[in-house]
DNA sequence: CGGCTTACG
DNA sequence: CGTAG
DNA sequence: GCCG
């Protein structure tokens, strides 16, 4: 099997006012809208789902297990329940938690208008007084991190940037095992199924300690934490973030750049600092490589490295996998899976593909040695295989144009 | 007080 | 030393 | 920094 990951920057792009469902583009695939159409109505319902999914939502029958947000209108919490019980919503498994959130067309109205799902808030949620929650949720986190959801949208945002601001903090100081606890304390607040707006709330949650905990107090007071404020706004900060964004850099030559007196990504190139193949693509493409690649981007370059893949290894099939297949809206690359029914039809596959690539003008940067490859870009593509029995590892990270 | 992921280039 | 999941 |  072959495995290619691409990051693209500037693909084909999608001509705007096409009307059918299917060409928007979905740009949050971890949300899925279910319309309740009691008391809105067909045509109501028809012009919400068609205005949601032009901005790029995902909508489908609210009885459907798929489904994460039911959204009604003058309904009451206990009516919607009623009406998915009624319609064939499947009941949900107890403890699981997979539950859609219940809520109002005031979220609907707000998301539309921000033009992305905005955060659920206690004011957006139904009040149902036969829960169809299990009372599982009150309780604690579960014993095992990978029992533990840690979904992209949640309810502590506010405070677990702060955490990771003080887990980044840690890092660029050489405080590995410090930042290891700060963000452990982040992930801890995305798994509860609750927004903290008391510090009691934390009692029974592990990883959160003394100085998490005085943290959080802070910004549930204030709505913000001195300390964590003068970490952002510390020059140090600021530049190791700047520095080590670079491709390449990390800590120790962010830190040394920053002892030298460097402040600026101009400076680095005042002072003639030296930097490897990679280090120079990503610096030269550091905007570019700081800008998430979204949906629409890793599937129009899955479409150019299948045509291509095709021409040389007709029958193959190429898969987008990582983050985008698990859901994520957006990536810091893209990962392809190159799979072939017959053995031993992908060796030297990989250079092909690049140098293909590569005369088409795709290819903004690449590199690969002898067993891997790798470079960086507008775009980077990254391929990696192994066969059965061999323990071939080829690999290619490219930039896409 | 020690541990905090691991492999690879 | 840096990258990746 | 948090936990055992």
């Amino acid at each position: 099997m072959a495995q290619l990951l691409v990051k693209k920057r500037r693909p084909p792009r999608i001509e705007p006012g096409q009307s059918a469902n299917s060409v928007y583009p979905v740009l949050f695939p971890e949300v899925v809208l279910g319309l309740v159409e009691k008391r809105m109505g067909t045509s109501r319902k028809t012009f919400l789902t068609s205005l949601a999914r032009s901005r790029g939502f995902c909508v489908d029958d609210p009885c459907s297990e798929k489904v994460t947000h039911v959204v009604s209108e003058g309904n009451s919490g206990d009516e919607v329940v009623e009406w998915l019980k009624k319609n064939g919503r499947p009941p949900g498994k107890a403890g699981v938690g997979d539950e859609p959130a219940l809520l109002d067309f005031s979220w609907f109205t707000e998301s539309m208008g921000a033009s992305r799902p905005v955060e659920i808030e206690p004011r957006h949620r139904l009040k149902v007084a036969t829960p169809i929650e299990p009372p599982e949720e009150k309780g604690q986190v579960a014993p095992y991190i990978c029992q533990r959801r840690t979904p992209l949208l949640h309810h502590n945002s506010t405070l677990t940037e702060a955490l990771e601001t003080m887990a980044e903090e840690a890092k660029f100081n050489g405080s590995e095992g410090r930042s290891l606890a700060f963000s452990r304390a982040a992930s801890v607040l995305k798994a509860l199924p609750w927004r903290v707006d008391r510090i009691q709330q934390l009692h029974t949650v592990p990883c959160i300690g003394e100085h998490s905990r005085r943290i959080i107090q802070e910004m549930l007071e204030d709505g913000i934490s001195a300390e964590v404020e003068k970490v952002r706004q510390s020059e140090r900060y600021r530049t190791m973030k700047l520095f080590t964004k670079i491709f390449g850099i990390g800590v120790k030559i962010a830190s040394q750049w920053y002892q030298e007196g460097l402040r600026t990504l101009a400076d680095l190139s005042l002072h003639q600092v030296k930097l490897n193949k990679e280090q120079q693509a990503g610096l030269l493409h550091y905007e570019d490589l700081n800008t998430p690649v979204e949906l629409w981007e890793a599937e129009a370059i899955s479409q150019v490295v299948r045509q291509v893949i095709e021409q040389i290894l007709p029958g193959a099939t190429v898969t987008l996998t990582g983050g985008f297949r698990r859901g994520k809206p957006r990536g810091h690359d893209v990962d392809l899976l190159i799979t072939h029914p017959s053995e031993g039809e992908k060796m030297g596959l990989l250079p092909k593909v690049i140098n293909i690539l590569d005369r088409q003008g795709f290819l903004l940067y690449h590199s690969f040695h002898r067993s891997s490859l790798l470079s960086l870009e507008d775009e980077e593509l990254w391929v990696s295989g192994g066969s059965s029995h061999m323990d071939h590892f080829e690999r290619c990270l490219s930039i896409f144009h």
